[in-house]
This record gives structure tokens, sequence and C-alpha cells, in this order.
DNA sequence: AAAGCGGGGAA
DNA sequence: TTCCCAGCTTT
């Protein structure tokens, strides 16, 4: 497709990023193809900001990618713990073990191989390619997709198949294929810096006599995007029983939110209930059959707000009676030893709140 | 093609 | 509240 200004935009794109950007990141201008893949990892989805000491978390406690594939699964997640979208943390650990079997430890130097590691995508394999090896690639995410949207006027979704097709067409003819890496960097940081989602810079942007949107008073309508996103909520009864100093706790597994995170018995109701509700509830029975216990306290309700799901929890405290039960999926740890175990935002919150005592029942 | 997956910062 | 962030995988 003919579009108009293609020159000029990459030009004043490359003139604001070498006199006029001073963006600094730890990652940035890195040349281990490891240090790059984790960065790009830990921020898909995520905030630079966010997800900046996770990085150098990750740098200090796996050096290289032979450190990483050697490293226990819950250790990992442990580190992983507040980040968010879970599944990251798998595809990464498989990802580095793949790398240190299939490639004996020397990281992948194409683009086809690079991508068909887990966790990597189309953006993932472009931002690496480059980065690492200089590979004309261009990197299309979020703020690649805003820029050129209110640029060249780009109404199709880029949420959309026809979008992401149009998009990346578009992005492929404006890469500057002798500096990939620096282009890459340079798009991303102007639509961090400049472009930005909300109060974008344009009256002191180096692109606006040329920029669609801007001359059509139209910045704040681009880029279009069409899901409409569905909520659903959901009610959690966290389970704190207690035998000795000692909690139940399982690993989440399946389909659900929170893959391999912890968490303490759950009972999940279809809406909220009292207490007494709760202990009447078949799904309370079923969960803990025969156990004998004391009601030390139910916790104020818990909010979390996740992308699909809004969800409400609430911790019961029970003192265990008699012997510890076995319990289906659950083990039972030392409440000393629960540091050592990744948990979601919630509970780790409530874990905190009960540690500093700001919180009686 | 659409749904599902976290958590946090900013307006 | 709502939006959206250096997106990917599964259905």
């Amino acid at each position: 497709m003919k579009r108009a200004g293609k020159a000029f935009f990459t030009d004043n794109l490359l003139t604001w990023n070498r006199e006029i950007n001073t963006r600094t990141m730890p990652w940035k201008g890195e040349k281990d193809p490891y240090r790059i893949w984790l960065s790009e990892i830990i921020l898909q989805q995520t905030r630079v900001e966010q997800g900046w000491p996770y990085y150098e978390r990750f740098i200090q406690a796996y050096p290289t990618v032979a450190h990483l594939a050697q490293a226990h699964d819950d250790e990992v997640f442990r580190l992983w713990q507040g980040l968010g979208y879970y599944a990251r943390c798998r595809n990464m650990l498989a990802a580095a073990r793949e790398i240190a079997t299939r490639y004996h430890g020397v990281f992948p130097n194409t683009y086809d191989a690079i991508l068909a590691l887990k966790g990597i995508g189309a953006y993932t394999a472009a931002a690496i390619a480059s980065f690492a090896y200089g590979l004309p690639h261009a990197v299309l995410d979020g703020n690649v997709y805003r820029v050129l949207a209110r640029y060249f006027g780009v109404q199709t979704p880029s949420d959309s198949t026809a979008g992401k097709k149009e998009f990346t067409q578009l992005a492929g003819e404006l890469l500057d294929k002798k500096q990939a890496g620096p282009y890459n960097q340079a798009i991303m940081d102007f639509g961090a810096v400049v472009c930005k989602p909300q109060a974008p810079e344009c009256p002191t942007c180096p692109l606006s006599t040329q920029c669609l949107a801007y001359n059509t008073d139209r910045v704040d309508q681009l880029p279009v995007k069409t899901k409409k996103l569905v909520i659903r909520q959901r009610h959690f009864y966290y389970i704190i029983l207690i035998y000795n100093n000692q909690v139940y706790i399982r690993k989440r597994a399946g389909k659900d939110i929170w893959q391999n995170l912890h968490e303490f018995i759950l009972v999940e109701t279809p809406g909220p209930v009292t207490l007494a509700e709760l202990q009447a509830s078949e799904a309370f029975r079923h969960t803990l059959p025969g156990v004998q216990f004391e009601v030390e306290g139910l916790s104020e309700q818990y909010k979390q707000q996740l992308t699909h799901q809004t969800i409400f929890a609430r911790f019961l405290t029970l003192k265990g009676k008699g012997r510890a039960p076995k319990l289906e999926g659950y083990q039972l740890v030392p409440r000393s030893l629960l540091n050592d175990y990744a948990f979601p935002k919630t509970i780790v919150s409530y874990l905190e709140q009960q540690t500093t005592g700001l919180t009686l029942f």
C-alpha cells in the first residue's frame, strides 16, 4: 500500500533518537542474547518500571542461560512472584532447557529458530534477532501499533487479523534494515516517551507536521481496538487450617488462573456467603470432610482485578483439633516456610498484613 | 477468530 | 473506574 511520508518518518525518528532520546534501561544496547531474551520475556505486557527490578534479580540469580536451565521450578516461580502472566515463567524455563540441551547452551541466532522457542512470538523474535544479531526484522508491539496508527492514520483495528497483517507490512517497510536494532529501539522509545497512549507530546513532536492523526485532530481516537472485555466475578474463600503451626497449601494446576503458584485450601462459591453459609455449604464439607476445628477468624474482603476476572477473597483461619487429616491434593507445611513458595498477589497481601500486625480479627 | 492469562500505574 | 503496558498460547 502506498502511504505518504515514509522517508520522513524513518529519517526524523532516527534523528530524534540520536539527538533527543535520553531513555536508558539496563538491557538497552545489550548484546548478550540471553540477557536480551530475559528482558523481553519479562517485559511482555509489562511496563518497563515494573519489570526492571525483576530483570536485575534474575540476572543476579541466573547470570547465564545454563544457570536458569538448572534451577528448580519453584525457586524460579518464587522469583517471578508478583509479575503476573505466570505462563511466561513456565515457557521461559522450557526455553532455557531447550537451549541448554538442543543448542548446548548457545542461544540460537536465526529468526526462525528463535521464534520456535517456547514463549517467543513474532514480537520477541524480532526484538532478539535485531538487538542481538542485527537481523532485519521489525518489532510490532503496543508502542509501534500506536505510533503507526496515528502517524499514518490507520483505522484498521490493531487487534484484528487484518490489522495485524497491515501493520506488519507497514512496519517492515519502515524498518531501516542497515540498523534494525537501533531503529526498533527508537520506535519503541518514541512510543513510550513522545507518542504516549494518553496526553502525547504532540506540540514538541518532530513528526507532527506529517502526522495524519495530529493534523486531523484524531490523536485520541487512534489506534482503534475492537475487542471488548468480559469480566467474570469470582468468590474465593481460603481456609487456613492450622495444626501445630503447620498449614495446608497446594500448587495450582489445570487451566485456571495462577498456574504453578501456591494457595491455601480453596472453597469457591457462586456468590458472597456468610461464615455460617460457608461452613454449611456442600463445597466446604466436601473439601474438609469430618475435620474438627475451632474458628479463629475471618478476614476482611480482598479484591483483585485481573484482566478477565475480578477475584473477591476472604481468609478463614481454623485451628484444627485432633490429628491432622490427609487432604487430597494439599500438603502440610510449616508456616515459617511459606516464604519459600510463590503465591498470587492477594495471598501475599494477606500474609503481609498478618506479619505487620495491622489486622486483628 | 476469539478467549484467556496478572499486576500495576496513570488519568 | 478505565485503559493499557517491549504479547503468547490455547481453543
